[in-house]
DNA sequence: AGCACGCCGACT
DNA sequence: GTCGGCGTGCTC
């Protein structure tokens, strides 16, 4: 017996689910995942179009119950079937219920329909007035109520969920008054502006002057042209430095693609979709480009990813949901900033953008552009080993220099007495550029609430022995190693050196704005973090004013290093490099030397040079050095020897397994049994098991929080143990009021 | 969404 | 009694 789980193409919430069906036997060659299927439906057998979820040899509904498939549709693959297909590749590759990866990839396909101005509309007034005299004899009280409103109505129209929830228009009556001819149902849908004020606008400008190529571009885009059009079609991974212009090549490569008569989809990292940005994209593709932000409503979303499937844009930028936009004849998807994490999503299912994109690319044809300045590990390791087609922008724009950098040793500043947030020569630069006139932009380095123990004396940090992340502090007074758990006693002094400035570190931005003032009072400083970007539109106030030069130094966190153009700008101060070098995440040095990158990639963006400083407890951690020399090889090589030799992604496939709940011990007891069950399945030659062991953030609103990782050389091995420990879950009663997560590397 | 079932008022 | 509108619930 075959029975294929099919979702039924009417959107309603009731149906948002699967039905099974049989598989007749003359169907089951041609029954996959994402086939668009005819199949009967309710009481009337009534015929509709499904869609194939998954197909296997058994279900859970009673057998007398179900009905068969009647046909394949055998037209050609719809976009929605194919978006399915990417629902279920999904699903298969992250974990989760299905239910979830359609949800993932038809965003707000439930809710919106209420919000869908459906209108009833008077097609024949005279007819009208002479059923309202029949309906009155007749007693006909819901048509007499429906046609004395329609009457009423403005232009003869009403809002039909507004009109059926005061009760005057029932379904009945609307759909007798529709075959009798009298009204008309329509489903004129008025978009929502996606970008307030822009809508209209959309005027084009003709490629100018600005927009030719330089011979360096040219030779970029001639290369990747060259692997798409002859070769295998490989995703490219463009490697340009910071201000290469890698915004140019994209929009030649968006050009060509829409005029071949195929769409694109342009994905950006949320922080950078400012209005720069979208200015920018709408003064080139003018009314064929929609950009969507996470502030537009889901149904203004929804109304933009309406226009595309009707071929009305050919353009989508926006963040990493905009991947699904469903565009009929996709041909190219560009990700921007590659490397930055926000294209791992912390919901379920937790989908990466990179290999999502090249999931979809491959279903539909299309290509796949991966730019970056830092390129990140798993992507510069598919490039070098001929995955991916890795093509090069080494000079920066109008041949303007990189930054000049210097690395100030903050050992050695506090061994002189300097025990202030600012070395001696960031001061000194700070004034000088100031005094000339230019602007300066201070960086704070300080992610999430790692509070790991340092000694400002000679920088040791305290790590675990067993996994090399930094240890946290606990306010018991314990340090504990968020990967296995180990823990030990804070020491009160520097174990390395013994000197007595060993603890936490803490600094905020407010700190350094109040630091700044007191050693430059004449100079204005403004301040960007979490706190001053809270309100809606603050963010892009804040850059457009310090653009304006309305300041002269901006302070902030990692939000002011991402791809701005400041011309005025010719200082960058990383106030302490080394905050995100000790995070208890395998990672950090990547984030280290991405983000220092990026800041250095700040200054020197107008005619004038710039100069970078670096302030560290580390001067010779390779993340420092190479982000000084600006060296992106050189750091991809320590990096990538560090993370074979500690088996860690990419050189190994890692699964983290998040659980939480309210109640410790249970979760404590199931994530020993969830252990205990995997090291039975699998053997640990072929895999390595790590935990369970306390997050970071080990409780956070009242449920405590605990991982297990594994990790092997095989990811199809992952993936199987990530599908044995969902099926272990899901028939352990230990697991009820447990919530797991399954986080794929 | 669309269809059936059952309740209840109105009319033969 | 019976006809038919109107609300409710279900669809593999």
């Amino acid at each position: 017996m075959m029975v294929a789980e099919v979702v039924v193409d009417i959107t309603h919430e009731k149906l948002d689910k699967s039905f099974s069906y049989l598989v007749p036997p003359s169907l089951e060659a041609g029954a996959a995942p994402g086939m668009a299927v005819r199949i009967p439906f309710g009481k009337g057998n009534r015929e509709i179009k499904g869609y194939i979820l998954s197909v296997s040899d058994k279900t859970d509904v009673e057998p007398g119950k179900l009905k068969s498939i009647l046909s394949l549709e055998n037209t050609e693959e719809s976009v929605d079937s194919r978006l399915i297909a990417l629902a279920s590749y999904i699903k298969e590759h992250y974990g989760g219920t299905m239910v979830q990866a359609m949800k993932t990839v038809f965003p707000v396909r439930e809710k919106v329909k209420d919000k869908e101005a459906r209108t009833l509309r008077l097609t024949d007034e005279e007819r009208a007035r002479e059923y309202l005299e029949v309906a009155r004899k007749k007693h006909y009280a819901a048509r007499e109520r429906l046609l004395c409103a329609l009457l009423e109505a403005e232009g003869f129209c009403l809002d039909a969920a507004k009109a059926r929830q005061a009760g005057a228009a029932s379904d009945d009556a609307v759909s007798f008054l529709e075959k009798e001819g009298i009204l008309k149902k329509e489903s004129r849908r008025a978009y929502r502006e996606a970008w307030p004020g822009t809508a209209g606008g959309g005027k084009r400008t003709p490629p100018s002057e600005d927009d030719a190529l330089t011979p360096e571009q040219a030779k970029a885009l001639s290369e990747i042209q060259e692997e798409w059009e002859g070769g295998a079609g490989r995703p490219v991974l463009l490697h340009g430095v910071t201000g290469s212009g890698k915004t140019h090549l994209y929009m030649e490569l968006i050009r060509r693609t829409v005029e071949q008569g195929r769409q694109v989809i342009v994905l950006i990292p949320e922080i950078s979709l400012t209005y720069q940005t979208v200015t920018r994209f709408e003064a080139r593709f003018g009314e064929q480009v929609s950009v969507v932000n996470s502030r537009l409503s889901a149904g203004a979303r929804y109304d933009q990813f309406c226009r595309a499937r009707k071929g009305e844009i050919s353009i989508m930028v926006g963040p990493r949901s905009c991947l699904f936009t469903p565009f009929s004849n996709l041909g190219l998807i560009i990700i921007d900033e590659e490397h930055e994490p926000a294209y791992k999503g912390d919901m379920t299912p937790r989908y990466h953008a990179r290999e999502t994109a090249i999931a979809r690319a491959g279903m539909e044809g299309a290509r796949v552009l991966l730019g970056s300045a830092t390129p990140s590990l798993e992507a510069y390791r598919r490039a070098l080993m001929g995955t991916y087609r890795l093509v090069r922008l080494a000079g920066r724009y109008e041949g303007r220099s990189l930054a000049q950098v210097s690395v100030t040793d903050l050992r050695a500043e506090l061994m002189a007495g300097n025990r202030s947030l600012f070395g001696r020569e960031l001061k000194r630069e700070l004034s000088s550029c100031l005094s000339s006139g230019h602007q300066a932009m201070l960086f704070l380095n300080r992610r999430g609430y790692a509070s790991f123990m340092t000694c400002r004396s000679c920088g040791y940090v305290a790590k675990c022995r067993h996994c090399d992340v930094s240890l946290s502090f606990h306010m018991n007074g314990r340090l504990i190693c968020h990967y296995c758990g180990y823990q030990e006693d804070s020491p009160q002094s520097c174990p390395s050196c013994h000197s007595p400035y060993f603890g936490g570190m803490r600094a905020g931005t407010e700190q350094v704005e109040a630091a700044v003032k007191k050693i430059l009072p004449s100079a204005r400083v403004m301040r960007m973090d979490f706190d001053t970007t809270r309100k809606k539109g603050s963010y892009e106030e804040i850059l457009s004013a310090f653009s304006r030069h309305e300041a002269d130094i901006l302070v902030g966190t990692q939000m002011i290093v991402k791809g701005h153009d400041f011309p005025d700008v010719t200082l960058v101060g990383v106030l302490a490099a080394d905050l995100s070098l000790s995070e208890s995440d395998f990672r950090c040095a990547e984030r280290t030397f991405q983000l220092l990158t990026q800041a250095v990639g700040r200054s020197g963006r107008g005619a004038e040079g710039g100069k970078a400083i670096i302030q560290t407890y580390h001067p010779e951690h390779y993340a420092i050095t190479c982000a000084s020399s600006q060296d992106y090889e050189a750091f991809y090589r320590e990096e990538m020897s560090y993370r074979e030799l500690m088996d860690y992604p990419p050189a190994a496939a890692m699964l983290v397994i998040l659980g939480s709940s309210r109640d410790e011990e249970k979760l404590k007891e199931a994530m020993h049994y969830l252990a205990l069950f995997i090291r039975r399945i699998c053997p640990a030659d072929k895999a390595s098991l790590i935990g369970p062991a306390p997050l970071p953030v080990g409780k956070i609103k009242d449920a405590y929080r605990q991982s297990i990782r594994v990790r092997t050389r095989k990811e199809e091995a992952l993936l199987r143990i990530r599908e044995l420990a969902e099926r272990y879950i899901a028939l352990n009663m230990g697991f009820q009021d447990i919530f797991i997560q399954f986080d794929m590397e």
